[in-house]
DNA sequence: TTTAAATATCTAAATATTTCGATGTTTTTG
DNA sequence: CAAAAACATCGAAATATTTAGATATTTAAA
């Protein structure tokens, strides 16, 4: 299935990739073999845990995670549809 | 040639695509067959001069856009090498 | 060579984002 | 059931971005 993403979409995820630490989170997310929690990835950075959550937040809002709630945790992959979109929309900038 | 782009330039680039008239400059930029001027982009918009350059600068500071200084005018084409090593880096979070 | 056109730069206001601490909610554990 | 763990939300300060108007610069045209 292909996914096609509205222009208010790509500017929502360009913003949301716009920042380091969120790169960061999308990298230990891409690299991870399975799912991963908001605690797994906090423990990487020096941040307040509510900034923590607010950038975590920022990324699912855009649809660059899946988020899932597990009891207290929040488990979350990579949405490999929507990235592959934002990169496709980016490719298509080059004819 | 492969460009490889370093986490600060994604990140740079990412902003400068994070807003919906940066959005449509490159894709009017894209568009077009041949280079595109700040006055023909600027036509399209209801913005102050000076914001509109602001925005233009930003693309070009990201090196999205390649600019070319051509009498009063500055004209510019798409950098297809930055935005195919964008494209590349997102796909990259794709495993 | 004065004038106009295209763009850049500066300043300042308005708005948005980032960050933290405090506190709230939900779920697990003792 | 009380305490702790994981996360969310709120309020406020610090910082960054967006925007416009005024002005400067550079080049082309009359």
């Amino acid at each position: 299935m292909i996914t096609s993403l509205s222009i208010k979409q790509v500017e929502k995820i360009s913003k949301a990739l716009g920042d380091p630490y969120r790169l960061k989170i999308m990298k230990i997310v891409s690299n991870s073999e399975s799912c991963v929690q908001c605690c797994d990835v906090s423990a990487e950075f020096n941040l307040a845990q509510s900034t923590m959550s607010h950038h975590i937040k920022q990324l699912i809002d855009a649809d660059l995670l899946i988020a899932d709630k597990d009891g207290r945790n929040l488990k979350f992959v990579v949405n490999k549809e929507v990235c592959t979109a934002y990169a496709d929309y980016i490719n298509s900038l080059v004819l």
